[in-house]
RNA sequence: CGGGAAGUAGCCUAGCGGCUAAGGCGUCAGGUUUGGGACCUGAAGAUCGCGGGUUCGAUCCCCGCCUUCCCGACCA
């Protein structure tokens, strides 16, 4: 029938948007570059949510909320931060029918507000540590837009603290972006790398940029988190000074971190097959659906007997539920549930109900193999944590198949292939992950992504010992060793 | 923002300077069915993306705009 997805293939590309529309995760808007995130969508992000919501109150966070919109001049105040998001910015300059005095921005990201604030809140080393977060959505005015991935408006939260010392701050930035990749690699079974990004790929605004990068299937890289040491550089900009425990005035130490519905993207693009979405059973708004055979004769015989299944399993703590609808074959719920994602399918006939067994079907790989009754509800418990075991085990073999050590430009220019013959939008596109010893000089990593279109996407926390050998980009000493990749 | 492509019912597509815009999927009603996207009958559903122009007449030709997709530039 209707070959609604698009192979990944044909068109990688065209296959992520397929799954995105089909599945109902998301449509577009008459805004241009924004979404409509739909409620099968917005499911999945307030799991992500709840998760990163429970995980940064665990660690001493408290939740707030600033305005949408920011006075101009505040975004003026950081001169780095200022010329980073100048080019993306909405702005309004009339409101109650006159043109404003001085016109305000939608907020691309809050620390100006934020820190305007903290001048007022913070005097002594008493006030702090001051560990925020908000949720709350952002815009940035995206010339090139994609579901989830980048839209003109998006949600996510934002942390930002503020801290007496430069360590504090420092080990602050470093908790969050672990806090980040066990959400990620737990609940998203999303594998990530975590690392430190370079001069020119870093936060504007920050001294250090942190991030998490994960690898989709047509190997490019998405950043799916970033936490910032952002020095005094805000404390300063806005005169947030403390009186410290000598007694003496100190500029404020400062963090921010964020992750967005780009997550979501993430979740979508790792996971999901030619038949559709596939879901962590962590995410998983249904994890179990169960496909009764209807025949006239035994209808209500099966249709009874699936009743008291899904009240087991519901008792048992799993988000099940059951699919009674007749004036669909049986055949197009089995692809449609399959196209939602959801992790298990149970099929039940009179021949299973007669059996003794029904039919248990794994939405990762596509096994399907009879359990008998009385074993149903502990072997679905027992499926859904190896479904979620498998799919993280299984993106990290393909992250780690299509990672290599690359120590000449050349051969990096090999792996990657050159920006004029881009192969990207097919899944059998050149590249991956090159992990290589890298100079520290931007004029590389320039030359580079000019060439190649690959770009350094961390250097990884704990890869940094034993660096003895030649940039593989110019063959001075090398200082740091990173990862190269063409990237969302 | 530059180059290319597209926009016809919820979705996919046909069409043609001219009579009532055609078909498939889906939807709704009824019936028959149901172990991998069933079938029959009937029904509803279209400002042909928006605006302007050419013309006796435009969904069709021309111009502008909007939106999406691909490529490029840009990019937390």
């Amino acid at each position: 029938m209707a070959d609604k997805i698009t192979p990944r293939a044909v068109d990688y590309s065209q296959w992520y948007i397929d799954i995105v529309l089909n599945a109902k995760l998301a449509d577009y808007s008459p805004v241009k570059g924004s979404m409509v995130i739909r409620p099968r969508g917005y499911a999945i992000w307030e799991r992500i949510q709840a998760e990163m919501d429970r995980r940064f109150k665990e660690t001493g966070h408290e939740n707030a909320y600033f305005p949408l919109l920011i006075p101009m001049s505040f975004l003026q105040k950081e001169a780095e931060h200022v010329e980073g998001f100048k080019p993306e910015l909405a702005v309004v300059t009339h409101a109650g029918g006159e043109e404003l005095d001085e016109p305000y921005c939608i907020r691309p990201t809050s620390e100006t507000i934020i820190w305007a604030m903290y001048k007022n809140w913070i005097q002594s080393w008493r006030d702090l540590p001051l560990l925020y977060n908000q949720w709350a959505n952002v815009m940035r005015w995206e010339k090139r837009t994609r579901l989830f991935l980048r839209t003109s408006e998006f949600l996510w939260q934002e942390g930002h603290t503020a801290h007496e010392t430069k360590e504090e701050a420092e080990e602050e930035a470093l908790r969050m972006i672990e806090v980040y990749r066990s959400v990620v690699e737990e609940t998203l079974c999303v594998p990530v790398l975590m690392g430190r990004k370079s001069e020119a790929e870093k936060f504007a605004g920050a001294v250090h940029t942190l991030s998490i990068e994960a690898m989709m299937q047509d190997k490019k890289a998405l950043q799916a988190g970033t936490s910032h040491f952002l020095g005094q550089n805000f404390a300063k900009a806005f005169e947030v000074q403390f009186q410290n425990r000598e007694g003496k005035l100190d500029w404020v130490w400062a963090t921010s971190w964020g992750t967005s519905t780009r997550l979501v993207g993430a979740v979508i693009m790792t996971h999901s097959d030619d038949k559709g979405l596939v879901l962590p059973p962590s995410l998983a708004a249904d994890q179990l659906v169960i496909v009764p055979i209807l025949r006239n004769d035994t209808k209500a015989m099966v249709l009874e007997y699936c009743e008291k299944l899904l009240g087991e399993l519901k008792a048992a703590g799993i988000r099940a539920r059951l699919d009674s609808d007749d004036s669909q074959s049986t055949g197009w719920k089995f692809a449609e549930w399959e196209m939602r994602g959801v992790p298990i399918r149970l099929e039940v006939g009179p021949k299973d109900i007669a059996a003794g067994h029904v039919m248990m079907a794994r939405r990762d790989t596509g096994e399907k193999l009879a359990v008998q009754a009385a074993a149903v509800v502990a072997t679905a418990k027992e499926t859904l944590a190896a479904i979620q075991k498998n799919l993280f085990e299984r993106a990290k073999k393909f992250r780690d198949d299509n990672t290599h050590t690359i120590t000449d430009y050349e051969g990096m220019k090999a792996f990657f292939g050159l920006a004029a013959e881009d192969s990207a939008g097919t899944a059998a596109a050149k590249g991956g992950f090159a992990e290589a010893l890298w100079c520290g000089d931007p004029v590389c990593e320039k030359k580079l992504k000019t060439e190649t279109k690959a770009t350094i996407r961390c250097m990884p926390l704990d890869r940094q010992t034993g660096i003895d050998g030649k940039c593989a980009l110019c063959g001075a000493p090398a200082k740091h060793r990173a990862i190269f990749a063409r990237a969302y």
